[in-house]
RNA sequence: GCUCGAAUGGUGGAAUAGGUAGACACGAGGGACUUAAAAUCCCUUGGCCUGAAACGGCCGUACGGGUUCGAUUCCCGUUUCGAGCACCA
């Protein structure tokens, strides 16, 4: 009987759909088990051979743990919103919604051939207002909330409730009409910045003033910041969509820009996302680059008063021990000190270079290091050495980290040194023995001197002499706050989420606005949904895409959205206009799939209770400082809520790495529409560039991409290369000697710019879809990158013809009931212990290895027996669910192989008559004794001593020690 | 620059509480069946040496050391590649 894989999957995923076979619903009786995709963003290119790497991965580990019993979620969805759609509706004026709608159409049909276990009725769409009714909430719930240590002891609380959490805003309000900011510190208070008003001050100041004071505290909050500014996509982006200084997506230029922004206190979350990282089980780089990320650093904030003035201000530095090296200060030019302490004379200077870094991109700063700055004029008393340092303002320095401000210590800091040598500022060096002449000595290691300096007279009864770096900087700290010239503290990198963007396909803002502070629409009118617009670009005025929406304005009387025509009409207010960002929707999906139906909440404390959380979660990691981060954040405070019961929303995390693709290119010579082969081309290296150029008769050739099905080996197809674009139709192709068009070939990221797409599709058409599960698992390690290569794809789906061979004899399915042999027994527990140990650990490359020595032991053996080959076709239904469901209908059975019960493990199957074990001479020579099986040592150390050892191994030596690895080798340690 | 990870045949990759390195697959070579091709099956395949034969010898897991009877595995140093962060004070 022939293997008619396409006939076989055709029945078995329409049987499913029938039956609904992968439905799971909440069954408290049963141990649950939860595992989750990244779920796609539905481009217009459709799936590709990598989208479903980690997807099948995922599923062969759902599969199986169905098998052992567990009631498995497995849900997949569609992250929805996003900006290619919405710039194809600029580009075409095809409605986002409607190009969405297709392409989902196209990757659900792609999926579907594969045989997912994916349970669709819980399908959810982060763009569908059943879907962001629930994003909006949680934004909602954020702007009621602020974050705090511990709780007002006015505050009633609940058990539990004393550690840091949101809190709902309520509670401060009370606070600042009793205390105003008095002792407010004490309660570690996220905020924007530090304030300082009375309760008295506080009543008096009003409803707008009160609503203005509180964005300082909240959780979502509108805020004047410096933003990444894209100026070709129109919006603003966060800043793990910012890389390298131009956008992620499309590579334009960023600039910072101050701009008045919601934004999301991620920052308050801080200390919490990082411990959270060791409760979880991530890889270590998974978790380093979140480290990294929040970056946080110990340090402390010292105070500096400026000379002759009664001004002062504050710097961090986390090298508390170099106080005595301090040559100058810095601030950020965007600090507002600068203005501040400029003196009259260095005003122009100063307002001269203000007005040339404003000029420079983030971009430029990266690219061009150079030093530059310019000195305000006055000085600044150090607190330790009582000397008046010079303050300078410099672009290295950051506004948005620590103060915007610093103390710099030339000596050991490698880019104060830069600047130090640059305007000819003084270098002190501090470490006993440290060379300073030629740079920076930035090592935290060493014994301080210098400070303070020999023959200079102490100016406070404090010295560092002799320590090491280490208890320098605790003594310092310590003194800082003795002596209240500062504190000790921790800065993070991470900096709060950016969530306004300026686009039209994304969830709208529950907000409207009331004499310019905005309020949140009522819960039970939400979801708010996304207007219809006639134009996705901004609008002429310059405001969101939204400002083209007729009817979008907010009726607090009848609570609905009007017609935005009467604003002076005081019961009609201004909606926002600004979307939210793509991290908004999948930061809670997680939890929507648990519930995805429900109207009332976003998941019932039913369903999260019984799922819990995701067990295992598969994706990219290239979402590590984005998604990976927006989640857990949102879920921490979904978490404080009471909604989500775990604080970790993903327990274990499996990367998927990228398969990539073998990209084409053929050269075109410059200024022509002349083609050359690429062995019939020049290669210089260039030197600025770093990468190779190639010439044909002294003329530069450049690289085109060619479609990758127009390439068979590195062979071009001339022919069909000419039908695909009209510029190739008419072009002139040179080939080489034996007439062929050669191109050259790069492994890059399989993407449909790159022509270099592989379609699952035609896999599944040629080979099957159980064919395409076991060859992308085959490839290699889930976590490790490779280029797709089909090379290798007839080794698997030859493995499944003779797996399916194995049943039958000619064309008549024979299974005998006859006990199995003691080798058949001893092949299939092999299989089984491998298998299971394999999946555990999600090496799912080496167990299909073993799949294909059983099928051979057994073929081999002309093993037609039912006890051996039912349990082996349950244990390939992870892998390969369409043959093994065949298969499975064949022997008999009724109900679907997917409510098997996976096999047991009989060890006793595996156990040999003898063992044989190695006997080594000092680790050198060896041979074998075969022993009964379970010997204990003293057996097998008599039988070693009374085999004939001599003299070809003893040769007269003595036996001093035997050592018995057991079960292995017996070492024999010869004198 | 800092942090993390990796390096094994022609190729993808197996093998770690330290115990016969190269499983399995691809590719390549040879053979069987066939008029032929496809399909299928069998044999060989890290390098070198000895030999009529191999259940013979030597060298081999990026490089140099170390620990050990024994190291792909553990430790130290070097090189190369990849990833993350990058004026974060």
């Amino acid at each position: 009987m022939e293997y008619n894989f396409r006939e076989i999957e055709k029945k078995w995923q329409q049987r499913w759909v029938a039956q609904q076979t992968y439905r799971v619903s909440e069954d408290p009786g049963r141990k649950k088990f939860y595992v989750l995709n990244m779920f796609p963003y539905p481009s217009g290119a459709g799936l590709h051979v990598g989208h479903p790497l980690g997807y099948i991965a995922s599923d062969i580990y759902a599969r199986y743990k169905r098998l052992c019993g567990y009631n498995v979620l497995n849900p997949m969805g569609y992250d929805a919103y996003g900006l290619p759609a919405e710039q194809f509706a600029i580009k075409t004026g095809q409605h986002p919604a409607v190009t969405t709608e297709a392409n989902i159409g196209r990757y659900r049909e792609q999926l579907d051939k594969i045989g997912f276990s994916f349970d669709w009725s819980r399908e959810v769409r982060t763009c569908e207002p059943g879907y962001y009714h629930w994003t909006q909430w949680a934004f909602q719930q954020m702007f009621k909330s602020y974050y705090s240590e511990r709780p007002f002891p006015s505050s009633a609380v609940k058990a539990g409730e004393q550690r840091p959490k949101a809190r709902p805003i309520e509670e401060l309000e009370d606070y600042f009409s009793n205390h105003g900011t008095e002792g407010l510190d004490q309660y570690g208070v996220a905020q924007s910045e530090e304030l300082t008003f009375t309760a008295a001050e506080w009543n008096a100041m009003g409803w707008e003033g009160r609503q203005q004071t509180l964005m300082n505290y909240r959780l979502a909050y509108l805020g004047e910041t410096m933003v990444n500014w894209c100026p070709a996509l129109g919006t603003v982006l966060a800043n793990d969509e910012v890389v390298n200084g131009v956008s992620e997506r499309g590579g334009y230029p960023v600039e910072q820009k101050r701009m008045s922004q919601w934004c999301l206190r991620v920052s308050a979350y801080a200390q919490r996302l990082l411990d959270g990282l060791e409760t979880i089980d991530w890889t270590d780089s998974l978790k380093e680059t979140q480290r990294n990320w929040i970056g946080r650093s110990e340090g402390a904030e010292i105070v500096f008063r400026v000379k002759d003035s009664d001004k002062s201000f504050t710097i961090f530095t986390t090298r508390a021990d170099t106080m005595f090296g301090v040559t100058f200060m810095v601030l950020a030019p965007e600090s507002e000190l600068v203005q501040q302490l400029t003196t009259p004379e260095q005003q122009a200077a100063v307002d001269e270079y203000l007005a040339y870094v404003k000029k420079r991109t983030e971009r430029d700063r990266i690219s061009d290091r150079k030093v530059t700055g310019v000195f305000t004029g006055s000085y600044a008393i150090n607190p330790f050495t009582g000397e008046a340092n010079p303050i300078w303002v410099a672009e290295y320095v950051l506004a948005g980290y620590g103060t915007g401000a610093i103390m710099a210590v030339p000596a050991h800091d490698s880019r104060d040194y830069a600047f130090a040598r640059h305007f000819g500022l003084p270098i002190v060096p501090l470490v006993e023995g440290c060379d300073v002449s030629e740079e920076s000595f930035d090592a935290k290691e060493g014994i301080v001197c210098n400070s303070p300096r020999e023959g200079v007279e102490p100016y406070i009864d404090f010295s560092l002499n002799g320590l090491t770096i280490k208890e320098a900087i605790a003594a310092t700290k310590q003194y800082v706050r003795e002596h209240n010239l500062g504190r000790v503290k921790v800065n993070y990198r991470l900096r709060d989420a950016i969530f306004s963007r300026q686009r039209y396909w994304g969830e709208p803002f529950p907000v409207y606005y009331r004499n310019g502070v905005p309020c949140m629409i009522p819960e039970s009118c939400l979801p708010l949904e996304l207007p219809e617009v006639d134009k996705f670009l901004p609008t002429e005025t310059g405001e969101p895409p939204l400002g083209n929406a007729k009817c979008w304005a907010w009726d607090t009387k009848e609570f609905r959205v009007v017609e935005n025509t009467r604003i002076d009409n005081e019961t009609v207010f201004p909606l926002e206009l600004n979307t939210m960002p793509g991290f908004a929707g999948s930061s809670a999906y997680y939890l929507r799939y648990m519930d995805p139906h429900n109207d009332q909440a976003l998941v019932s404390p039913e369903a999260d209770a019984y799922w819990q959380a995701v067990d295992l979660y598969v994706g990219g990691s290239e979402h590590a400082t984005g998604h990976l981060i927006y989640s857990r954040f949102w879920n921490k405070f979904l978490f404080d809520l009471g909604v989500s019961c775990k604080e970790e929303p993903f327990q274990k995390l499996i990367n998927q790495g990228m398969i990539q693709g073998w990209s084409s290119f053929v050269y075109r010579v410059r200024g022509t529409n002349r083609f050359v082969s690429f062995d019939l081309l020049e290669e210089r290296y260039d030197e600025v560039n770093k990468r190779s150029t190639y010439f044909h008769e002294g003329t530069c050739c450049d690289p085109v991409y060619a479609d990758i099905s127009m390439v068979s080996g590195n062979v071009l197809n001339v022919a069909k290369i000419r039908q695909w674009t009209p510029e190739f139709r008419e072009a002139d192709f040179v080939t080489n000697a034996s007439g062929q068009f050669l191109v050259s070939q790069a492994i890059e990221k399989m993407s449909k710019s790159k022509y270099n797409v592989v379609n699952p599709d035609d896999i599944c058409e040629n080979y099957g879809a159980d064919t395409l599960r076991l060859y992308e698992m085959f490839l290699g390690p889930i976590e490790q990158a490779k280029p797709w290569d089909v090379a290798g794809i007839d080794g698997s789906h030859r493995f499944l013809r003779k797996f399916w061979n194995m049943f039958w004899e000619k064309d008549t399915f024979a299974l005998t009931d006859d006990a199995p042999s003691r080798d058949e027994l001893k092949s299939l527990h092999k299989l089984i212990k491998k298998v299971t140990e394999d999946i555990e650990a999600f090496s799912y490359n080496t167990s299909i290895p073993a799949f294909m020595i059983a099928t051979n032991e057994l073929t081999q053996l002309k093993c037609r027996k039912r006890a051996v080959l039912e349990p082996i076709v349950v244990l390939l239904t992870p892998f390969a669910p369409h043959i093994a469901e065949e298969l499975w209908e064949a022997m008999g059975h009724t109900t679907s192989v997917c409510d098997a019960e996976w096999p047991a493990f009989d060890a006793s199957a595996l156990v040999e008559d003898t063992m044989k074990m190695m006997v080594a001479f000092n680790g050198k020579t060896r041979f074998g004794i075969d022993f009964p099986a379970g010997a204990d040592n003293a057996t097998i150390e008599s039988t070693v001593r009374a085999h004939e050892l001599t003299p070809k191994y003893l040769d007269g030596k003595q036996i001093t020690k035997v050592i018995i690895v057991p079960g292995r080798m017996v070492n024999l340690v010869v004198k």
